[in-house]
DNA sequence: GAACTTTAAATGTCTGACATTTTGATGGCA
DNA sequence: TGCCATCAAAATGTCAGACATTTAAAGTTC
């Protein structure tokens, strides 16, 4: 690995490629340690300060971690799942607000995609994801509870159903769709009402995937869908009612 | 903005949180010039080397540019659905490859995705994703391609599927999960036999989607699942056999 | 043999300098 | 006046060397 065409452009740039291609290749495994941070100068015949520059880059991206003291270094780093959702969340939240992505199409996506886990769930849920959605459910029925937290409850539910399908690299690749909307649906004010028919259905959902009847989970998350757009278009009517009066 | 606590751990990546937050909160927004990196400097009270370490650490999550200069400086960028693509499919395939993940959980979560943009694709497709479903599987029939070609096409196909559905937050989210299964994929060695019966399905896709019938489209879906997931166990079972003899 | 001390290796950080790139201003010339 | 060449300034990119801090292992003492 490791040579470094005279290209003109970012040493450090050219560095962390280098390094992030090896271990993308498989070059580089997990938990191996990288050479030190004089020796990677002295190969790549750079200076420390931009070695260190292109290790940065890499530890941003989970890629590896570095460790101080004398058996210390820079090791490849197993990415995790809870890093990778963390990472894919923000991602995605700012990929969503940067391009003005509007709610109904991130909201369709969204629920097409949770559609695709429901049967899966129906099929495979333990009494924790159970548990889980039917405490959310309760909690969105209490009493003073601010949009905010009723917003939160409601991305608990559907990560808890999600979840149901126990399938990691689906529960992954949701994430990044459920919970980026968050801000979205954030701009919502639930009404009384609202929150009534939102809590029914999530009644129903939870009942469809307890009694693993998938058709059912499916119709109510058809309702929940329709319902949510409807609040976007509410939500949206109202803005631009008050913007111009 | 930018206050940090002593805390102790790296300062690079304490800076970077800090402006990473600004960002995401829209403090800062895009386009817009961070201060100069002895500013920077000034500011958080430390090097110059140390502010250059923060910065390339959002410059490798895409968050900003740097320009050189005398207008120059770090810019906060528009995070692109294709600079987000390329991120998202990277990781998803270390997340995969790093983690061991079983051909048989990603199969399933892959088609089950794509099933989920089947309906929407089928409502919205244009002729250039027909015409390129089309070329896909015209390659794909081609004889002497090798399987990592077939394979690309293979991937090139369900793209134009997913694209179809006219949804770019589908296709950010599906990306992940189609072309990061393309390593397990490789791993396959496609018959004649597994070609043809391919070959086939996706040929009944592209005619279901051109005729817009979900339903068709779905049981197409549904069958290729069934067949990748057996090629993947036939794949295992070879390497097995051959691991001992 | 156990507890303490020393040592060495590595990352983390700082200072100061120089190189390079780009813009804009300055000034000369037609 | 208007245009072009030159130069200064500002910013990032890079380097060299130094010191601080952390950590584990080797060495030392009882």
């Amino acid at each position: 690995m490791k040579i470094d065409p005279k290209s003109r452009s970012d040493l450090s740039a050219q560095i962390a490629k280098a390094i992030r291609d090896a271990i993308i290749s498989g070059d580089l495994i997990v938990d191996e340690r990288l050479p030190s941070e004089a020796e990677l100068a002295d190969q790549f015949d750079v200076s420390r300060p931009t070695v260190r520059e292109a290790l940065k880059r890499l530890a941003a991206q989970n890629l590896i971690r570095t460790q101080r003291g004398a058996t210390g270094g820079a090791f490849v780093r197993r990415l995790s799942y809870d890093e990778a959702y963390a990472h894919h969340i923000t991602t995605s939240t700012l990929l969503l607000s940067m391009n003005a992505v509007d709610f109904q199409t991130a909201c369709e996506a969204r629920f097409a995609l949770e559609r695709a886990c429901a049967p899966l769930s129906a099929e495979r849920r333990t009494p924790d994801h159970l548990a889980t959605m039917r405490a959310e459910i309760h909690r969105q029925g209490q009493p003073g509870l601010s949009d905010e937290s009723f917003c939160d409850s409601d991305v608990a539910f559907h990560r808890a159903l999600v979840d149901g399908a126990s399938n990691p690299v689906l529960s992954y690749q949701l994430a990044g769709a459920v919970e980026a909307m968050q801000p979205l649906m954030n701009m919502i004010t639930f009404t009384q009402r609202n929150r009534d028919v939102i809590v029914a259905l999530h009644t129903r959902i939870a009942d469809a995937i307890e009694a693993r009847d998938a058709a059912s989970a499916d119709a109510a998350l058809s309702e929940l869908t329709a319902c949510t757009l409807q609040l976007g278009r509410d939500a949206m009517a109202a803005r631009a009612a008050r913007a111009s009066p």
